[in-house]
DNA sequence: GACATTCGTTTAATATATTAGCCGAGATGA
DNA sequence: TCATCTCGGCTAATATATTAAACGAATGTC
């Protein structure tokens, strides 16, 4: 088993998330409101307040009651959460296509390729997993909190998560939380392809 | 294209009908300020805010700002996030495998199944989806903040995100923020297959 | 019983948010 | 040029949140 199936299934702790200050009502209002193309009054319109609010707001001259953010929300299909854990300043890549996937894992029987070369910044890992026959990652250990879900594309393979073993066919999938222990095994005669999603990346 | 497509990709409009949405502020902090065993004076010294404030908002008299909110919740170890989504975690299922998934959009010339059945109190959504040549999703308003991810299993699918549009052949992938208004098309002769994932789940 | 303490609530005064309406700047057309 | 939009910002009036200080009800102590 290597080092980058480790991390890849959850073996890294650093990715961390700072959400203990919430700052910039303003600044996301603004952005939020930009993204869609409003003007202040044409929000307020839809939200149910005035003009003169929004203007205040995004200028953060006021804060405004839960009720009324509330209320200029609704104006968005967006929640309150949403909102507040909204990512602002980051210019990041928005926007990934094609076949340029980093190759996690390419010594053995075992191929990783990860959608969109890095994780950074980024709330899902999608892996491309190729397992040749006999192909097996051992028992992984526990990990840092997250979920991780896939579906086996072609072939076969055994699943072992928690002391509960599956064989899953082709079109068939699983679910997991990433704190339980977790084995894949390709106990079949051909190639095994699985799509598999975790949440948050492992690296 | 069918509801079920719109909610799947992000269309979900139901923010709009919530007064669900961030009620019961008091309720919330009545209940919080109960766990961590304080009086109302105390937490108000903790906060800097007056007793008086914290009776009435627990009451649910007045509305609270979001700045004095946040001074209260700074009583406690606890992000505003994190207060707006305090719910009690129910016991739920940590392991699924097998074909059994829920047929999302079995309508029309495409088909999207739901790994897990439910999505409720997951991180990560993941489908399994099938577009016959013609399929077109339509431009999605966009929803929720989050971000999806997929890779194209067989055939060949054109997506248009943020007004950039790609075609993407078996083995391509794609990745890109939730906010960002995005449209599937299946140009090509053949069935399209793609396995995608989503954090949060929407719906 | 009399007194002191703490609880959550209430009320009048004050601070702040929100409104309704107006302002000047920039666009658009006739 | 002039008229007429719409944009975001601003100000005085009003509505609401927050404060400071009281209240009545429990509880405990001497």
């Amino acid at each position: 088993m290597s080092d980058e199936f480790r991390r890849a299934h959850g073996g890294d702790k650093s990715h961390e998330t700072n959400d203990d200050d919430l700052p910039k009502i303003g600044e996301r209002l603004k952005s939020l409101r930009k993204m869609y193309g409003f003007s202040q009054r044409e929000l307020a319109k839809r939200a149910g307040v005035t003009n003169g609010t929004i203007s205040l707001v995004e200028q953060e001259r006021i804060s405004p009651s839960i009720g009324s953010l509330k209320k200029v929300l609704d104006g968005f299909p967006i929640s309150m959460t949403d909102f507040l854990t909204l990512d602002l300043a980051p210019k990041r890549k928005v926007f990934y296509a094609g076949k340029d996937m980093k190759e996690i894992a390419s010594g053995g029987d075992i191929s990783f390729k990860l959608v969109g070369k890095i994780t950074q910044d980024r709330k899902i890992q999608m892996l491309h997993e190729h397992y040749q026959p006999g192909a097996d990652t051992g028992e992984e250990m526990l990990s840092h909190a997250g979920e991780e879900t896939g579906i086996v594309v072609s072939g076969e393979l055994v699943l072992t998560v928690g002391g509960d073993t599956r064989v899953l066919l082709a079109g068939e999938a699983y679910y997991f939380d990433s704190l339980l222990p977790h084995r894949f095994r390709n106990l079949g005669q051909s190639e095994c392809v699985v799509v598999s999603a975790c949440t948050p990346p492992s690296f």
